[in-house]
Parts: C-alpha cells; structure tokens; sequence
DNA sequence: CAGTATCCATCGCGATACTG
DNA sequence: CAGTATCGCGATGGATACTG
C-alpha cells in the first residue's frame, strides 16, 4: 500500500484507488468477467478459460470472495467440487466495469489511430 | 505483455485489457482524475498534487499523449512551461470512470463490510 | 479436483543525480 | 521549470512440486 505523500488534494482518491487497485488487477476483473458470463464456474473451469496459474487463481479467487464480490461454495465430495458464483455486489460491480470495456471496445481504434499518429512524428524527428 | 496462452475463450479480452491496464495504473488515472478536475495542469503542478516521482510522471504522461488521452502544450519561455489538458477523447475517457469511482465510494463501506466479516470468520477457525 | 508451498525471473517504481 | 539517465529494491506473478 503506497501510503507516502500521495493523495494530498484528494482525501478520497485513496479509497478510490483501493478499487482500482481490484481493476486495475487484471486477472480480478478477467474473473469477473468470465463469472458473469457463465454465472457458475468450477475452479479448473476458470483456470482453464483464463490461462491462468493455479497459483494467481487462488489468490485472486480468495481476494474475491473477502471483499464480497464473488461466492465460493465448497461440495466436500470425492474428488472434491468447488463452484465460483457472482455476489449481488460483484453484480453490482460488473455494472461499471461493463461501461468501461464497453468504452474501450468503442475507442481502441482511437487510440490505435492516436498512437501510430504519435510514434509516426517521432520517427520524423528521429530521420531529421 | 503477457501473450501467453491467455485469452483462449475471450478474444476481445486481450483488447479490454489493453484499457485495463491504462485504469489499472493508479497513476495514470489519478491524472486523467487530475486534469478532468483542472482542466488545465502544469508539470510540477501535477507533481506536486499527486505526490509522484518526476520519473513516473514523465512516464505516464508521455503514454497518456501517445494514446491521445492527454494534450501537451510547451512554452518556449525561460523557464520552459508546459501545461497538459485532456484531449476529447481524455474527456470521454473519465466518463466511464467516473462512474467507476462513484461504485468504489457507494462501495466501499460494503467491501469493507464483507472484509470484517471474512476476516472474523478466519479468526474464528485459527481460535478453534 | 482444488488447492498450498517454494523458488525464481521480471519489472514497476521510487530515489538520486544531471541537463537545457 | 521540465524533463532524462542510472541504480536498486520490493512486489508481482509464473513454473514446479506436493497434499487431502
């Protein structure tokens, strides 16, 4: 937690920060995404969709289900069966999550456009 | 970039992705958040209200202009000034995160609900 | 199947010093 | 003032091996 001097102006940005930091994860919001599609998943199941290491996946997983956003259901069976669901508030949290991969479906082309702009007047600086 | 085996059953999330990275970096949106607020923010300006390294600065601002994200605007002065603003599509950008940040501020109080919780009910196995 | 434990490579990022 | 260059530490995360 980068609790230095950062934040002055904005007392609320470090609680904002602590969901980016849930988004800004990668794998977190991949998670999200897949469990909101599927509604259920099995631990494999998701390894497997995601590419993911056993490893990230558990981490990830137990993140989850602390904060509240994904519900983990233990079937002591043999072999065991562990079945990964959305809460109401990971619902909840897919919401604006969708908004922002609904936007960067929408503006990758922009940026791509912007970028080859950009590295394009380097490259002119570069040859002058 | 992780292209690993990634991404198998969700081809557009290696796209997505590409965004959450830029949300996923505190700073980057800390300044998206910055300028949004002040429209118009010089360097050390920017340095100083957020509590960032020159370096990281210089660094995320030179990929934020690149994306298009952010506007840079050099004064040839003794001293140099240089002001950064959103770009159109800097402002559009905020949109779908602003809405993000206003989840993580109704939230939060939950996350941290459902954090107590989890943590008490661990506590309770290690006490048994 | 569903994890946990250990090891190790990578790198994000801050601190510091220097330049036009 | 507005950067760039170099160094180094700590966290992130994959690969592998082991367990109930």
């Amino acid at each position: 937690m980068p609790e230095k001097s950062a934040y002055q102006g904005c007392p609320q940005c470090s609680r904002i920060n602590e969901v980016l930091g849930r988004v800004g994860d990668r794998w977190s919001v991949l998670i999200v995404l897949s469990l909101a599609q599927y509604k259920v998943l099995r631990f494999n199941e998701l390894k497997r969709h995601l590419g993911i290491s056993q490893r990230m996946l558990s981490l990830k997983l137990r993140e989850l289900e602390r904060d509240g956003l994904v519900n983990r259901t233990y079937h002591p069976t043999i072999p065991p069966k562990v079945e990964y669901a959305l809460t109401d508030l990971g619902y909840s949290f897919y919401e604006p999550v969708k908004t922002l991969g609904t936007w960067a479906l929408d503006n990758l082309p922009n940026i791509d456009e912007a970028r080859a702009e950009f590295d394009m007047q380097a490259d002119e600086k570069k040859s002058a």
